[in-house]
DNA sequence: CCTCTTCTGTAGAGGTTAGTACAGAAGTGG
DNA sequence: CCACTTCTGTACTAACCTCTACAGAAGAGG
């Protein structure tokens, strides 16, 4: 089963990650191929014969980051007791990650989008699709609050998912432009003040 | 008075206006000085020559962006009859101006942000300067209405100014990822709703 | 008309881009 | 040991980038 031939002396995985990185730090268009090989501490054949070309490189890249760190923010979701806790872990935990010490500031995705033009179709394409997962997923948990009577019948999921993304997109810019955590903490909890307005008195909390 | 020397062939003013609409269209590290000179049709040393170099370009453009379309939300928040209005209506007003059908979507200045990396530091900056300022044209009006006595003395409008300008900044992104405007509207009025929870009685409207 | 100045188009310099040809290296299977 | 396969580094291509040298055009002042 072990495929022949010369063995390659890098690690795919960590180069993966370290390309992943360097987009999420500079953007697509921007970062060049020269850059990213000599992140990944290989040469542009290596790089090639690994990723197939610069456009193939960026889509693993992102769904890299959307297995690892969107992955989490879900994760926290699920974990919450309730749907306005849920809402909650996922603004705050994005603030977290979006201003994380190791790691570029931001969401890749949202940085993504702005760093291609209309010669990338394909590209930008791809980062939508992305960006409209994370409002569907949103849209999803409460949803089930509806379902299972946590949140009002006529609740209109969709407008409040819609919020929050738009919110969440802000918070990636303003983390991006240098923005404390702890400011950007409290501006979530002022968003979630939206909530209460929203949803009815069956949601409390 | 008059220069001496061949005059000049083009409108300065009108090619400048579409090197600003191809920054706005494109970002800044994404446009290249041939899809510029190919726009406002004159050919690179016309463009060298009235405009510096593409950086130069660029700020200029910025500043034409500003002193119109910026300015058109800055009267809209002084004709407002009180504060919230004046919210209101920046918020509204920005929704209209992304989604005109004459114009690149979303804001200049955001795009901007993203589309230049740490290559170009100086436009970074300036482009940083320039979101900062929507930041304390809100503030100050804020802080208008606190020694107007029509806000409580206790409000924090730093906090409120940093919030608004963070959902703008989301507003931006969704108005270029292609969202509707009447759902960009529905978005700014749950955004108003987060006011009553942060001014306190003295403001009912 | 002539000079002086500044603009215009052509054409290209010098650097960077994404991607690749090729020869040799380093493994596996027989 | 040898054929075969696949990776590696060097060195390159063709296209693009920002910006400019240069010669001629087109105005103003005298």
């Amino acid at each position: 089963m072990a495929r022949t031939g010369r063995p390659r002396s890098f690690d795919r995985d960590a180069a993966l990650h370290t390309a992943m990185l360097v987009f999420w730090e500079r953007g697509y268009a921007t970062t060049s191929t020269t850059d990213l090989s000599a992140a990944m501490g290989i040469n542009p054949p290596s790089l090639y014969a690994a990723f197939k070309n610069k456009e193939q490189l960026f889509r693993e890249a992102i769904e890299l980051y959307e297995r690892t760190e969107a992955e989490s923010s879900r994760r926290a979701m699920d974990e919450a007791p309730n749907v306005r806790e849920a809402v909650a872990a996922l603004l705050h935990g994005s603030v977290d990650r979006f201003t994380a010490e190791d790691r570029p500031r931001g969401c890749m995705i949202v940085h993504a989008a702005s760093s291609c033009t209309t010669d990338h179709e394909s590209v930008r394409d791809f980062a939508l699709r992305c960006r409209a997962r994370t409002k569907s997923t949103l849209a999803a948990r409460l949803d089930a609050a509806v379902a299972s009577g946590e949140l009002a019948g006529d609740t209109d999921t969709d407008r409040i998912a819609a919020f929050y993304t738009t919110f969440l997109n802000g918070l990636s810019l303003q983390a991006r432009d240098g923005a404390e955590r702890a400011q950007l903490h409290e501006l979530v909890d002022m968003a979630m003040t939206v909530w209460s307005a929203r949803t009815g008195p069956l949601v409390a909390a």
